[in-house]
DNA sequence: GCGTTCAGCGTACGTCATACGCTGTTTCGC
DNA sequence: GCGAAACAGCGTATGACGTACGCTGAACGC
């Protein structure tokens, strides 16, 4: 099977960890992996912007310029780290597909949470990376009882993503610009509205302010930190929830006819 | 009115053109709007990794350090950026409120993809420039004549804005990497799944790829642009439905108890 | 054994954001 | 009216970044 190996593009065979292994010339003390790894640690800790070339090689205890023998281009180790930094996917625990389908998302959720940087890495093509796929994967088979066809699940899943990585950049972005000026939030923000909404300019606003919703008391009024800050908030709860209902209300319409 | 005005966050002020006029010293040949302006004219034209000061300033020919006199640092350029970008919030048409939210949701699309660069920009806080808040206003107004109470209707606009986000950041991402690699969508995406999915790790992913759905035939399968490449496809479309499924029966269900 | 291929990395370059401070202009307070 | 303070513009400089180029020594294939 390996012997017989059809031609990959570059970047999924490097993804896949086949790009051939080098037949003549000093033996390696890198690994595409370990460059990997490396520059996952020192995003983890540091964030993205921690990532240079030159800091990864440090932490290698190499020079910067010899992780170009082993990735093209940083983009390629970025690409590289979007794959590597997704945990195993889950085996999904439900019921239902709804249960699982939603034990899935929490699952992307706190994956991203552990890996905040994960967020600024621009996705470049369609899903390829042996650890995508896998939760790829899991998303299709928590809808294996649902009696959709194949395309259809697909739809359903690709659909669900950018309502997750939607939420989770959001709700990461929050998270950051909290703890940089928590002033900004809360109080603070009611009060920045109070100070610039002109009811002409922004009448449905205005009366979402009048309301108090935004002030002492009101669900988003008290100084507390966004949604997404410790724990999964009620607005993720609800957008996953009503795209759900959605999803089921298409199930029961698509296998009715058959 | 303008005389009492409260304080507020140097931000939030900046946004707003509050930044008090100078009291003494040259008249200024800068302005904070004129140096916005320009930097989104170069990120329209060659994206945002082309807006540097020194390119900013080129481009108004200063030289880069007398951007710093109006602005504080490039960050503040880009929050300027993010919100100045977004054109006037059109009034919504529509008989009730889905085509309304419908509608908004696609012209906030509309105004990403005429902005892509726009989606690269972190969010640092809740919106409260004066284009971000007319957004969220006619969010708001869509939902006029659906009897929710105030904060509710924030809680259906907020969960609404992932979903929007999500799907913009992913389909310009996508459109971007087409445009960079062709081969890596359609028919080359579907040999790339052939060849390194694996039964037995993959069992419901091997399923969809038997079934033809990423083949030749198949609505993933033809070697056409991905979607949001030059029209809103349908997966959003699916996506946005679904949501809007959920938000009908939450509705439904809120105001049936009043 | 020789030529080719390979890994590691030193040197160098252009680009970036921005600190610091000089110069000249304008306004404010006495 | 004058001097001091405040202001805008910007030159100089710095550290950091990604990566091109090419040298050196190690390993392989013929």
């Amino acid at each position: 099977m390996d012997a017989e190996r059809p031609e990959l593009p570059p970047q999924v065979a490097l993804l896949w960890g086949r790009r051939g292994p080098a037949r003549r010339g000093r033996t390696s003390g890198l690994s595409v992996e370990a460059i990997t790894q490396a520059a996952i640690r020192i995003a983890d800790a540091e964030g993205l912007g921690a990532v240079s070339m030159a800091r990864v090689a440090a932490e290698l205890h190499s020079a910067p310029m010899s992780l170009y023998r082993h990735v093209d281009s940083k983009d390629e180790l970025l690409l590289l780290m979007s794959d590597a930094a997704l945990e195993g996917a889950p085996e999904l625990a439900g019921a239902d597909w709804r249960e699982r389908l939603t034990s899935w998302a929490y699952a992307v959720l706190a994956c991203f949470r552990r890996h905040p940087w994960y967020r600024e890495i621009p996705i470049s093509g369609p899903p390829v990376g042996p650890r995508n796929l896998e939760w790829f994967d899991r998303a299709l088979a928590a809808l294996a009882d649902t009696g959709l066809p194949e395309g259809e699940k697909v739809l359903v899943v690709t659909g669900l993503m950018p309502v997750v990585h939607g939420q989770a950049r959001l709700s990461i972005d929050l998270a950051a610009g909290y703890e940089a000026d928590p002033e900004a939030f809360g109080a603070g923000f009611a009060h920045a509205l109070a100070t610039v909404v002109d009811p002409a300019r922004y009448p449905a606003l205005s009366r979402v302010i009048a309301s108090g919703v935004f002030g002492p008391g009101g669900p988003g009024g008290e100084d507390t930190p966004p949604e997404g800050y410790d724990d999964f908030g009620p607005e993720f709860a609800f957008a996953l929830s009503c795209y759900l209902d959605g999803v089921a209300a298409f199930i029961a319409r698509t296998t009715s006819q058959r």
